[in-house]
DNA sequence: TGCGTAAACGAACGGTCGTGCTATTCTTCG
DNA sequence: CGAAGAATAGCACGACCGTTCGTTTACGCA
C-alpha cells in the first residue's frame, strides 16, 4: 500500500468516526485536515469533491461492517446459532463505536437527499437485510425455525430491535436498554422456532 | 395573536418541514429568510440565536404531534382500540409529512450533540414512550391485554415498528413497507392479548 | 545517487454562515 | 389621527466553507 493509499485510509477512518457525530454533511474538509495535522488542500486532493468523500466514507464503513460483523457471524454454525451470532456481532459492533453506528445515523440524514451517497447507503442497507434473511433461512432449512416462517419479516423485525437499541442507548440513555433489546430478540426467536 | 407571533409561527412551520430534509443543523437562517421572502436579520430577530431557533422548531413540532397524534388517539375507547388508534394516528401523521418525521430524523442527529435541542428531543421521546405505555396499560386494566404484560417493553416494541417503517418507506422505498409494519403490529398485539 | 512522479503545502477565490448594529417601516392603541 | 413601540430591513463583520492553483517536499525506482 503506497503512501497515498495509506493516508487516504487514515482520513476515511477518522472521517467515518467523525460522521457519527456531525453527520456526513457536517464533515468539514478543513476540520478533518486540522485534526489529522495536514493541509486542507493536501487532504482534498485525495478526493475530488466533498460528495466523493462522503461516498467513500460510507464505502469504508461498509467494508468494516462486513469484516467485523457479517464475516465473523458467518463462521457460526448454520441455523439459530448463526442468527444469534449475527445479532450479537451487531451489538458488539454498536458498542465498539464511540459515537453510534454510522449507518443508522446516515439513514435519516440521507433518506431525503438524492445522490450517490444515498444510493450507496440504500444498497448497503438492502444487503444487510438480505444477509439477515439468508441467515434466518439457514435456520429454517436446519429445522430450528418454522418451515412457514416469513424470513423477510423476520429480518425487518430483527433490524427494528437494533434501531430501537440505538435510540434507547444513545439518545435516552436508558439503563435497561440492553436487557430490553435482548428480551425483544429472544421473543422474536421464540416466535420463529418450529 | 400579534403580527410578531404570527410570522414566528410561520417561520417555525416552514423550518420544521425543512429540517426533515436538511436536519436541524442544516437549517440556515439566510435560506429560511429567502424562502419566506423576508430579510435575514428580520427573521433572526424573532429568535436570538440559531440554537434557540432549533429548540423552538422542536417545540413547535412537539405541539403539533400532541395535537395531531396523541389527542385524537386518546378519544378512542380505552383498551386495545386506543392502542390501535395511537399506532394508526402515528402512521397517518408519518404519511402526512412530505419529508419524514422530524423526530425520527432528529434522533440520530442529536444523540451525540449535547445541548438544549438534544434535551428537548429526549424529553419529547420519553413522553411519547410514556404515552404508549400508559395507553397499553388501559388495555391491561380493561382485560384485553394480559395482566402480566410488560407495558414498557410493549411501548419499545411498538415504537420499533415505527422506526422500521421510516427506514423501509423513506430510504428503501419498499413497496410492501406498510403491510410489513401492519403485520409486525398485529403480531405485537397478538402477543399482548389475554 | 539522481530523476520522475506522487503527495502535501500555502495562499487565495467567491460564497455563505451566524450575528451584531442602526435605520426605517408598520401595528397598535390612546 | 398621532404617538409609542414592535417588527422588519439594510448593511457590515469575522469566520469558515469547498474548491482551485502553482509550488515545494518526499518517496520509489533505475
Amino acid at each position: 500500500m503506497g503512501k497515498g493509499e495509506q493516508t487516504r485510509e487514515a482520513v476515511l477512518e477518522f472521517a467515518s468516526a467523525r460522521a457519527c457525530t456531525v453527520g456526513l454533511e457536517g464533515l468539514s474538509i478543513g476540520e478533518l485536515a486540522r485534526e489529522l495535522g495536514m493541509s486542507k488542500s493536501g487532504l482534498f486532493a485525495h478526493f475530488q469533491s466533498k460528495a466523493a468523500l462522503q461516498v467513500q466514507v460510507l464505502g469504508h464503513a461498509s467494508d468494516r461492517f462486513v469484516e467485523e460483523v457479517i464475516r465473523p457471524a458467518l463462521r457460526a454454525p448454520r441455523g439459530e446459532a448463526r442468527v444469534r451470532a449475527l445479532f450479537e456481532m451487531w451489538v458488539a459492533w454498536f458498542h465498539r463505536q464511540q459515537h453510534g453506528c454510522i449507518f443508522v445515523a446516515a439513514i435519516t440524514e440521507l433518506d431525503d437527499r438524492p445522490g450517490e451517497a444515498r444510493d450507496a447507503l440504500a444498497s448497503q442497507q438492502r444487503d444487510w437485510l438480505d444477509v439477515i434473511e439468508t441467515v434466518a433461512r439457514t435456520a429454517v432449512t436446519s429445522g430450528e425455525f418454522r418451515a412457514d416462517l416469513d424470513t423477510r419479516q423476520f429480518a425487518l423485525d430483527m433490524y427494528s430491535i437494533a434501531l430501537m437499541l440505538h435510540l434507547t442507548v444513545r439518545l435516552l440513555a436508558l439503563p435497561d436498554a440492553m436487557p430490553r433489546a435482548n428480551a425483544a430478540f429472544e421473543n422474536l426467536l421464540k416466535g420463529a422456532r418450529a
